[in-house]
DNA sequence: TGCAATCGCATCGCGTACGATATAATATAT
DNA sequence: ATATATTATATCGTACGCGATGCGATTGCA
């Protein structure tokens, strides 16, 4: 079975992600919230929802906590104020310096080669998009 | 990132489970464990988990709300009243029966050949063994 | 210009996930 | 035989995911 197999494994990156993201007070999507404002700031809801691939119903919470946090700051777009958009505070900025070496962390743990990530990378992109509907922009 | 297409994929995946179970009522996790225990009837909540790879904090909230639906029976083992022993009921056998072609659409969505289907299964069950410090077996 | 359709975000409800803890039953070690 | 440790579930709290819905801001079209 695919499915169990993409399903546990899914579990497992979180449950090996999770000794370097506690101790700095981060969940797994919230670490891709900052990755992804890392690399373009002042990001709307919806644009940063498109890189992470989550809607406002997901977002909105998880944003107000790390707003709470002090990683971001959410303030109404001043032409259109339909939009929210998200920036990085310095705190956050900081935060996201220190995340520079968790995605080699975890190529360590997979005991992958790294043309193996790569491939196994693209093919799970490509099921991916084929799956879904609507397939957004991969992360930088 | 590795790490992101795993989690987008695993997202895709159940949404793409989504239209085929939703008719049924079931919830990706509860078809997980109607597989589980149509191949193996009477199995502890333990056993079970491992199966699924879940504990007992997400399966017996989610055993319950089955045996409510009518799927499922719990009771307590009668050597060892710390057990808990799960068991389809006729309902939940016919459900089961019902979703023996489910796997085999899922292939069909996702637009692989079946030996890619197989190599991708695999590679992705030893990479979540690599990351689990306690694998577990794998579903029949 | 008016006003309905659409857009962007927020809210609500439900069902996972999972760490931490509780509780009762059994196993073990003296 | 009794105290202690271990085991199997259950409970609690927090944080996702996501379908459905709400609501104010904008757009587009008669």
């Amino acid at each position: 079975m695919l499915c169990f197999a993409l399903y546990s494994a899914a579990h497992a990156m979180q449950s090996a992600y999770a000794p370097l993201l506690d101790p700095l007070g981060l969940t797994y999507p919230q670490y891709l919230v900052i990755s992804a404002l890392h690399g373009a700031q002042d990001q709307t809801v919806g644009q940063l929802g498109a890189l992470v691939m989550l809607d406002s119903n997901t977002l909105t919470p998880l944003l107000k906590r790390m707003e709470v946090a002090g990683w971001l700051t959410r303030r109404r777009d001043g032409a259109d104020e339909r939009q929210v958009r998200v920036a990085l505070t310095p705190k956050g900025a900081g935060l996201a310096d220190q995340l520079q070496g968790v995605p080699g962390c975890f190529a360590d743990k997979s005991g992958l080669s790294m043309p193996q990530i790569v491939t196994l990378r693209d093919t799970l992109s490509a099921l991916r998009d084929q799956l879904r509907p609507r397939p957004a922009r991969r992360l930088p």
